[in-house]
DNA sequence: TCATCACTTGGTTAAATTGCCAAATAACAA
DNA sequence: TTGTTATTTGGCAATTTAACCAAGTGATGA
């Protein structure tokens, strides 16, 4: 593999592995119809603030998310939201596995 | 979240998380059109044998290929191919991310 | 039967991730 | 200025992950 491909492969990897930890995913879920601060996401999380910051952190580092000042609060929001379109294959791939694991038990 | 809501994006996020690899996601991308053997992927991986082994497990694991072994050989496929329909996605997201570092740049 | 090929599994170690607490910062209010 | 709210940062322990090596398994060929 060249330097450019792996390159490539490697940011794409890091914004699967951004989304691959539930809080996250939840967090990306939330701001699928729009922008929250981090307080309204906080409410329903239960783990420290600073937890929370440092996923939001993990979200917009790999490019999936921004955040804005306003005010006190700082508002995050989806960079590009077709990322969440992606679910209901990975929701068909746990279906199919959970399916699968059904038949063996 | 309720139990029932929190297992789904668990394992949603698991999916996510056994592709955010460059390893695996790259294998993943092998399969697209098809299925391979282990040694045909390992061809272009600079890793143990055992790595990829264990890197097969895991995309296994979270549901995202079957192995059916024939003779000597294993052979791996997606179970179910939409997962790589995504990544056109994921690029737009990787791109917008380069395009603002190198504004910043 | 014995060796070989194509893997997988077990064990170990280093590195990365997660989550908590405490402290720092930034904006606003008193 | 001082306090308060909202959030981030630093530091640390516990857990998980990744990669290697060595050993084990199963199918095939000599």
């Amino acid at each position: 593999m060249k330097g450019k491909q792996k390159a490539i492969i490697e940011a794409k990897a890091n914004v699967l592995k951004a989304l691959g930890h539930p809080t996250r995913l939840w967090m990306a879920e939330q701001l699928e119809h729009g922008e929250k601060c981090v307080c309204e996401l906080a409410e329903f999380i239960d783990a420290d603030f600073s937890t929370i910051s440092k996923h939001l952190s993990v979200l917009k580092q790999a490019g999936v998310v921004i955040d804005e000042k306003r005010g006190k609060q700082v508002y995050y929001k989806l960079k590009v939201p077709c990322v969440l379109k992606y679910m209901s294959c990975i929701e068909a791939v746990i279906k199919k596995h959970a399916e699968e694991q059904a038949v063996i038990l």
